[in-house]
DNA sequence: ACCGCCGGGTGCC
DNA sequence: ACCGCCGGGTGCC
């Protein structure tokens, strides 16, 4: 009755029910533990095993396992074993249990030494790890070395507290592990995903049901998805030693094979097709490698009602090692809102229209919750808000009591915080197949993974403490066999393909051309005198910064003066009547006041202000009262990790965790001062509207992006598209889901009186945002970030766009637009000798920075 | 015989 | 466990 799948749950679950230092018994029947006691012991461990971020080595000590001959757990030389407390033993509460990576017991640490470690691990004042070098045949007990981790700050309480018991930390050669925080090794994860892109072989024709026909590297995604659902292969790390199993990373052998991981991730760019190899896959490969069986209507070609590629059980001959629920049928698709609609498009376009295909979208308040109905769909879509809602309100969640044939979570990186309640829903769904689709799947920092892998289950790093001894803190400390490991992991269950791969010494997808030009503006007479004014303006005051030696201590203050020469370049109206400097506000109040219009200032704007700390688009803003703009949580840790002494880390000016400002909720942008003016026109808005009468007249059938950071520079930007009588729509990051949806619709719609302007403010949308049907985007105002404008060009440059494509960039001759790329280039300098070290000589270094790029 | 010594039973927590 | 420890049997050499 044992099959090698079922005892390795079966025992990883007994391993977990321990983690859950619940009041369940630890020595149960194994046949008696259900499924609601893993889930249960899963939520525990990913909420118990704290991140082992920061934490430093305090010192070793040999112990010893002790009962050995009343357990079956083996160790091999050289395993990692865990390590768990067990305070309802009826013959000692300070007892401390010993269990390998499978979670079979091993023995009991020694009494005495247990009192000692319970103590410790009760008040969790370290983390104790063991591994065994030597005496793995003993028949009695074994030597285990113990490694104590934790906060430095505890780190002496540990060492005492052992002391006092007679048990001597070994401290010597240990190398102090520095504490890092993730932006520090951000590159090197940056690379984790290289090397993934040469192609996995073979390639493999979709089902008759799929209407669209793949291309070559989506072929190869789908025979690479089969071959992961089909394919009996170990997972990384395992090899096949005599009739063992054996994990060449944490030493640990099985007598069975570990269990498989059916599934894993596709990392492909955006673009390339992960929705339409998805629907593929469900069409193709249902059990036994057979096309899912579908009825297709009578309509075409008198075709009787009949089965396409009904599957028998005979053909087992490849596969089936491990048995499988052959009545599961049903794919449950996992997606953020914005994307529900473009998965329903997406079916819809690519499954032949004679092919019955039950998709069921598990939203809104009329859903149908019968497990019955659910299961006997071929899909169904639900979104991750919906799923954690329900997994949050009632423990008969039905997406959680349904067996799935296949979980799919699109964007799976939204998981990536193993805490939030969305992933711990997802976590506890029950599938023979489980695939992520994401476009970035490390975000900051190898922490992202581990939900990821979690989800997958890919033994035995779903187990937070061996990820983290294993693969994070190996990697996180830069160390190049933990970054090595992590590479071979990530590789063995991941496709990525970018847009620049190529197979065969041909590109992935050939898109249509792209064109780039840049217009130069010219300001008139009187848009040039207000410019250089400003300019001027600006200039001095900086000056005295640069005199004072306060310039960076007025960071936002210098970046304010370039938003307002970038306004003037644009349209007068932009410029908001923003008084005053920091230096003279008098009570704390006024202060706050002060810094609260900066912080406003700098992200109404749509500057893409970027974080110092992540080097990414600031989330959760913040001002500090040097008036740096950080995110909340980044700045936080910054503070926490330098305890009561903490610098900004661009000004070295002494921060508080209580002297952050945000941006009260409330404040919204105020257009009503925009339109209480009467209208004019700027050379930047002639210049667009000149080429926009141009293209009507050449082709009606032209749809355009015209695109700027200032959404009220789209909003000065309507006046005259109406004046002229055309249709057009907008997209700025204020508005709901419900309305962007149908916003895109509309423009993408091919009808004859379907809007041939979308208005669109840079950032607005996320990555998927689908806006093909525009093949000319005039980008308003160049962005501090090259990459950004790149992200908004793509949205139309992409698969799917049917036309040439063309950029036009206006940039205003003799301005500071000019110098935006250089800026950009300098700021990113800038951050890095920021970070570099806090070391004083630099500074003057920095002001030159901002000297050179103001030209002053 | 309130000891020492011998040898069998026994053994995690 | 080829140990240590316990407790019963035993007792000059």
């Amino acid at each position: 009755m044992c099959c090698p799948i079922f005892s390795g749950v079966m025992f990883f679950n007994r391993w977990m029910s321990s983690w859950a230092r619940a009041s369940e018994d630890l020595f149960t029947d194994r046949n008696e533990i259900n499924s609601e006691t893993l889930s249960q012991a899963i939520r525990a461990a990913a909420s118990e095993e704290p991140d082992a971020d920061g934490s430093v080595l305090f010192g070793q000590l040999q112990g010893t396992v002790v009962g050995l001959r009343y357990y079956t757990g083996v160790v091999n030389q050289g395993e990692m074993v865990g390590l768990v407390r067990e305070p309802q033993n009826p013959y000692d509460r300070n007892a401390v249990m010993v269990a390998n990576i499978y979670g079979n017991q091993v023995g009991h640490i020694k009494r005495e030494l247990a009192a000692a470690m319970a103590y410790v691990m009760d008040n969790k004042l370290a983390k104790v790890e063991g591994v065994v070098h030597y005496g793995t045949k003993n028949k009695f007990n074994m030597p285990v070395m113990l490694s104590f981790w934790g906060k430095e700050e505890n780190k002496n309480t540990v060492v005492e507290s052992m002391l006092r018991r007679g048990y001597k930390l070994n401290t010597g050669g240990i190398k102090s592990a520095e504490a890092f925080l993730c932006f520090q090794l951000k590159n090197a994860f940056d690379n984790l995903f290289e090397g993934l892109m040469e192609s996995k072989d073979g390639e493999k024709e979709a089902a008759k049901s799929v209407a669209t026909p793949l291309l070559l590297h989506q072929k190869q995604a789908l025979s690479w998805m089969c071959s992961r659902e089909n394919k009996c292969t170990l997972p990384p790390f395992w090899e096949k030693r005599g009739d063992l199993y054996y994990n060449t990373l944490t030493h640990f052998s099985a007598r069975e094979v570990p269990e498989r991981v059916r599934g894993g991730i596709l990392a492909d760019d955006m673009g390339l097709g992960k929705t339409l190899t998805t629907i593929a896959l469900i069409l193709t490969n249902f059990h036994n490698g057979k096309p899912l069986p579908v009825e297709m209507s009578v309509s075409v070609n008198n075709m009787k009602q009949c089965k396409c590629g009904e599957y028998t059980n005979q053909n087992a001959s490849s596969i089936t090692e491990s048995p499988e629920d052959l009545s599961a049928r049903t794919t449950l698709i996992i997606c953020p809102l914005s994307v529900l609609s473009n998965w329903l498009d997406q079916f819809e376009q690519h499954v032949h229209a004679n092919v019955k295909l039950n998709v069921y979208l598990y939203y809104g308040s009329e859903r149908n919750r019968s497990k019955k109905f659910l299961s006997s769909q071929d899909v169904v879509i639900t979104t991750y808000n919906v799923l954690s809602a329900d997994f949050e309100v009632s423990r008969g969640s039905p997406l959680h009591g349904i067996h799935w044939l296949r979980v799919v979570l699109d964007e799976g990186h939204t998981i990536r915080n193993p805490n939030a309640q969305m992933s711990k829903a997802v976590l506890q769904l029950k599938a023979q197949r489980r695939w992520i689709l994401s476009g970035t799947p490390i975000q900051n920092s190898v922490k992202d993974l581990w939900t990821l892998l979690a989800f997958l289950r890919l033994k035995p790093f779903d187990v937070r403490e061996w990820w983290n001894r294993v693969i994070q803190r190996p990697a996180m400390q830069g160390d190049r066999a933990g970054l090595q490991n992590l590479q071979t992991l990530v590789k063995c269950i991941t496709l990525r393909r970018t847009k620049t791969s190529e197979v065969n010494g041909r590109p992935l997808v050939s898109l249509p051309e792209k064109m780039v030009c840049v217009e130069q503006v010219e300001l008139n007479q009187q848009e040039r005198e207000e410019y250089e004014l400003a300019r001027n303006e600006g200039r001095s005051t900086i000056g005295r910064y640069v005199a004072e030696g306060t310039v960076l201590r007025n960071y936002a203050d210098v970046l304010a003066i370039l938003m307002r020469l970038r306004q003037h370049c644009c349209h007068p109206d932009l410029l908001a009547k923003i008084s005053s400097d920091l230096g003279a506000a008098a009570t704390p109040a006024e202060l706050r006041e002060r810094l609260v219009e900066k912080l406003r200032l700098v992200l109404a704007s749509g500057s893409d202000e970027e974080c110092s700390v992540c080097l990414d688009s600031v989330c959760l803003p913040v001002i500090t009262h040097c008036a740096h703009v950080y995110c909340r949580p980044c700045i936080a840790k910054v503070i926490s990790t330098q305890q009561g002494t903490a610098r900004c880390p661009l000004c070295r000016s002494d921060i508080k965790e209580t002297e952050l400002v945000e941006v009260p909720l409330e404040e919204m942008e105020d257009e009503s001062s925009t339109h209480a003016k009467k209208w004019r026109t700027s050379s930047k808005v002639q210049a667009l509207m000149g080429n926009l009468l141009r293209l009507q007249s050449e082709d009606r059938s032209i749809k355009c992006l015209v695109v700027s950071q200032f959404t009220r520079f789209l909003s000065i930007l309507e006046t005259p598209l109406r004046e002229h009588g055309f249709s057009f729509v907008r997209l700025d990051g204020t508005m709901s889901q419900k309305k962007r949806a149908q916003v895109i619709q509309d423009f993408q719609s091919s009808a004859a009186n379907s809007p041939s302007i979308m208005l669109l403010s840079l950032k607005a949308g996320g990555v998927g945002l689908n806006l093909t049907a525009a093949s000319h985007v005039f980008l308003m105002d160049p962005a501090w970030n090259p990459a950004t404008e790149e992200q908004c060009i793509d949205r139309c440059h992409r698969l799917g766009q049917k036309r040439k494509v063309v950029v036009t960039k206006f940039i205003v001759k003799d301005s500071v637009e000019e110098n935006m790329v250089r800026i950009q280039r300098k700021k990113q300098d800038l951050v890095e000798k920021a970070f570099g070290s806090a070391n004083t000589d630099k500074k003057t270094s920095r002001i030159d920075d901002i000297k050179a790029l103001l030209e002053l």
